[in-house]
Parts: C-alpha cells; sequence; structure tokens
DNA sequence: CGGGACTCAGATACCTGAGTCCCGGTGCCGTATT
C-alpha cells in the first residue's frame, strides 16, 4: 500500500511535504474531521487529494464555483487521477457516464457545488454510495464561503450540516485562506467540527507590503503609484461597483494603460477573454469588481489597489493576497475615504438580514475602519483580527516605513485629474 | 457621503442647469419559454 509521501512524489511530483500538511492528512486518514486555514500558496489541495487517493472509496469535495472544478479536475486528470465535477456544465451522456464510473467504484474524486448537494436526487446517490461503504471522506473548499455566502446569497451553504447529520460516520475536512474568528466559529458549528480539530497556519504574507493614502484625487494617485512603481507590472484595481469598474477601466485606457474591466455584468464571453489576457499577457491591469479572483491563479501579480474601500478585513485580506503568489515582493495599496464607510454603513443598515446579521457586518465594518485609521503596523493589526499575535514593527507597511507614505507622491494637491471629469465614458445598465 | 441618472423648466429648437431621487457585489440551478 502506498504510503502519503510515496502519493505526493509520485501523483504530484512533490519532493516533499510542507507545513503541517503531513500532519493534516495522517489526521484525516485516522477518520477525524478537520478545519484547516492556510494561506494562499499553503498547499490546502493536497490535504484532502492526498487521502483521497489513499482510502477505499470516494471523496466528495464541495467547491463554489464551476470554474473552479474544472481546474482542479483538469490538474487532477493530467495527473493520472480519476476525478470528475457534476453540474450544469456536462450534456447528458456525459452525466450518464459519470452515474456508471460512480457506482462501478472508478472514480476517486467527486466535486460537486452545494447547490447540487443539497439535492434529494443526489443525496439518494450518495445514500447508495454509504451503503456499499464507498463514502471516504467530505471535502469542503472555500469554506469561508459557509459564513460569507450562506447567510443569503447562497442559502445552500448553509444546508452542508447535511453531511453530518445524514453521514456521521464519514470525516469532513473544512479548508481556507480566510477566516476571521468568527467566520471560523460558525464553519465548526455548521460542519460539527470540534475547536481541537483546527489546524492553523500562519496567515502572514512577508512579501506583500502594504499601504493606506487618503483618497483625494484617485486618478492622479494611481497614476503615480503605477509610474512610480510598477509601470510594466499586472495587477488588480479593485472597486465597490460596476459602474465604478467601467469608467476606471476606460479612464485608463484613455492615458495609455493597459486595463480591462471585469464584473458579473459582462457576456460571460468577455469575462473569460479578459481572464485570459490578465493570466497570459505582461502588464495587464485588471479593474474588478468581488467577482475577479477566487481561482486566478497568477504567480506574479505584483500589485492589488482598493479604489473603492472594501467591507472588511476579510475581504481586503482575500483580495490583497492575489498579490505576490511567487513569492516576489507585491504591494497592496488601499485609497481611503470616510465617505466610502459611510456609505457601506448605509447599505449594511438598509440590507434584508436579520438584525444580529447587520450587527456582525457592521462590526466587521467597523475593524476595517480602525485598521483604515490606525498608525499601528498595519500586518501586525491584520494579524490579530485573525487571532494571530505578533509583536515589533514589519518595516514594510506604511506606518512602519515613512517611505511608503508616498507611494501616491509627495502631495495629493493636483486637482486636475478626476474620473468624474471624464464624462466619455457611457454608464452602465443596471440589472434591474 | 457624493455622484450619477433622471426630470423639468427655461431659453431657444436642441441644450443647459437646477432639483430630486436613489443608492453593491459575488453563482449555483435537469426552472420554462421562445
Amino acid at each position: 500500500m502506498p504510503t502519503a509521501l510515496h502519493t505526493l512524489q509520485r501523483v504530484f511530483g512533490y519532493p516533499d511535504f510542507r507545513g503541517a500538511q503531513e500532519a493534516i492528512i495522517a489526521h484525516l486518514m485516522g477518520g477525524e474531521s478537520a478545519l484547516v486555514l492556510m494561506p494562499t500558496g499553503g498547499g490546502k489541495s493536497l490535504c484532502y487529494q492526498i487521502p483521497a487517493l489513499l482510502l477505499p472509496g470516494i471523496t466528495l469535495v464541495v467547491s463554489p464555483l464551476i470554474a473552479l472544478m474544472q481546474d482542479q479536475v483538469a490538474s487532477l486528470r493530467r495527473r493520472g487521477v480519476p476525478a470528475a465535477q457534476l453540474n450544469a456544465t456536462l450534456a447528458s451522456h456525459e452525466n450518464r457516464q459519470l452515474q456508471e464510473d460512480l457506482l462501478t467504484g472508478r472514480l476517486k474524486l467527486l466535486y460537486v457545488s452545494p447547490e447540487r448537494l443539497a439535492q434529494p436526487a443526489f443525496l439518494a446517490l450518495l445514500d447508495h454510495l454509504q451503503a456499499r461503504g464507498q463514502l471516504s471522506l467530505f471535502a469542503i473548499d472555500e469554506a469561508h464561503c459557509i459564513a460569507q455566502w450562506g447567510h443569503d446569497f447562497r442559502p445552500e451553504y448553509r444546508k452542508l450540516s447535511v453531511l453530518h447529520h445524514r453521514y456521521p460516520s464519514v470525516p469532513r475536512v473544512a479548508l481556507t485562506a480566510t477566516a476571521d474568528p468568527e467566520t471560523r466559529q460558525e464553519i465548526l458549528e455548521q460542519l460539527q467540527l470540534r475547536a481541537d480539530q483546527q489546524y492553523v497556519a500562519s496567515f502572514d504574507r512577508p512579501n506583500l507590503h502594504y499601504g493606506i493614502c487618503p483618497k483625494s484625487n484617485p486618478g492622479a494617485q494611481i497614476e503615480t503609484f503605477l509610474l512610480e512603481r510598477h509601470a510594466r507590472d499586472s495587477g488588480i484595481i479593485y472597486c465597490q461597483s460596476r459602474r465604478q469598474v467601467e469608467h476606471a477601466a476606460l479612464w485608463l485606457q484613455s492615458r495609455g494603460w493597459s486595463s480591462l474591466p471585469y464584473h458579473a455584468g459582462l457576456e460571460m464571453a468577455l469575462r473569460e477573454r479578459h481572464q485570459q489576457r490578465f493570466i497570459q499577457e505582461k502588464g495587464v491591469i485588471m479593474v474588478a469588481t468581488v467577482a475577479f479572483g477566487m481561482g486566478v491563479d497568477k504567480p506574479d501579480v505584483r500589485f492589488v489597489i482598493h479604489l473603492d474601500s472594501p467591507r472588511n478585513l476579510e475581504g481586503y485580506y482575500q483580495e490583497t493576497g492575489r498579490a505576490g503568489r511567487d513569492g516576489g515582493v507585491a504591494e497592496a495599496l488601499m485609497l481611503f475615504h470616510p465617505a466610502d464607510l459611510m456609505a457601506l454603513r448605509l447599505r449594511i443598515q438598509q440590507a434584508h438580514r436579520s438584525r444580529d446579521r447587520q450587527v456582525a457586518d457592521l462590526n466587521k465594518l467597523e475593524a476595517l475602519a480602525r485598521y483604515c485609521r490606525s498608525d499601528a503596523c498595519r500586518r501586525r493589526t491584520l494579524l490579530r483580527y485573525f487571532g494571530e499575535e505578533s509583536t515589533g514593527r514589519c518595516h514594510t507597511c506604511d506606518n512602519c516605513n515613512p517611505d511608503y507614505r508616498a507611494w501616491c507622491g509627495p502631495g495629493h494637491r493636483n486637482h486636475a485629474i478626476t474620473f468624474a471629469a471624464d464624462r466619455f465614458t457611457p454608464g452602465i445598465r443596471r440589472t434591474r
């Protein structure tokens, strides 16, 4: 019988395990459940993929996006691993083939969405596999979605409790790169995991450098930052609204920058084209809403700019975390204006959510506001928010290093250039 | 909060300015219908 290390080397081509990977795998192989928190690029997938190959039956992976499923399945198949996805992209003959493969035990990993998992017909299929002892492991990838999306956007994320209710003997592993203590608690509760079953790696990304500038003239500030620090680099600019994305992307184009818009209001083919260009070409600036990022694995993203304030530190950490995956230095610049926070506060208060959720959202927004206004080390504040104690100064944030305060230039008094001045940019239609 | 979309009045034939209103963003899905 092959060991975990053999599988790692033979199937995945890595010489050795990193961090807690080996311990997590042993833990799962022993029939225990776990919550795994590892930063981007820490090798989370291997924590369930190797057990999936060593255990006798099938591992069911719950994944939030079809695009993620496709990437994972394609990558596994290239390595000769029998993996498949079950979702609406399949043709009916593929679907039939999949059912057959499942029942004959040919598959080792099956990727599904939480929506699919909640369907009675799919649960019946799982019942059938369980009756034959073929269910080995449940893996919930990007588990922060349980807390982030489960309350309104994708309610099926809160039905994952069916896993331990219906199949109590099958171990569960939840994995994510971003979860504050509250999100963690929610994942533990939903999946009925014990607090002592957590594996938490450090959230620190030392090669990411952090800076915040008061937003006074965003066009000029961004252009200064780009010209002086990232003239030929790839990067992402995050905005809060689709309209802002369109405006900023067009404005940058008019100034000669290679920028592309990305939001969910664009045609799927265009979104895919822009994403491909961002990944393949050099020096493309992606101007995007939160729609962009999950599963985008580009190693050399050198900067992330928040043109508008994000809504909490989890989002901020997630979005800045998309830079510097190659380990090289990357810079995270936020343009901060109190009015943005006011707008976010208002939206939270107007949202159709429970009182508890509103309070929780407001608290998270206040934590972000404190972070922006603080003169303490950004890195330390961020790490502390995620429950990690650290001391001293990082020397790579604007509060630790005065040089970093000039990212947007020495002053912001040049009001000659603003987005609002460029009225040639057409507004975009609202979808509702 | 501030800014964009829209309306309306008034000056002038299509445009301008003032006033008012409104106000994110993420994706699954064997929907059913043309």
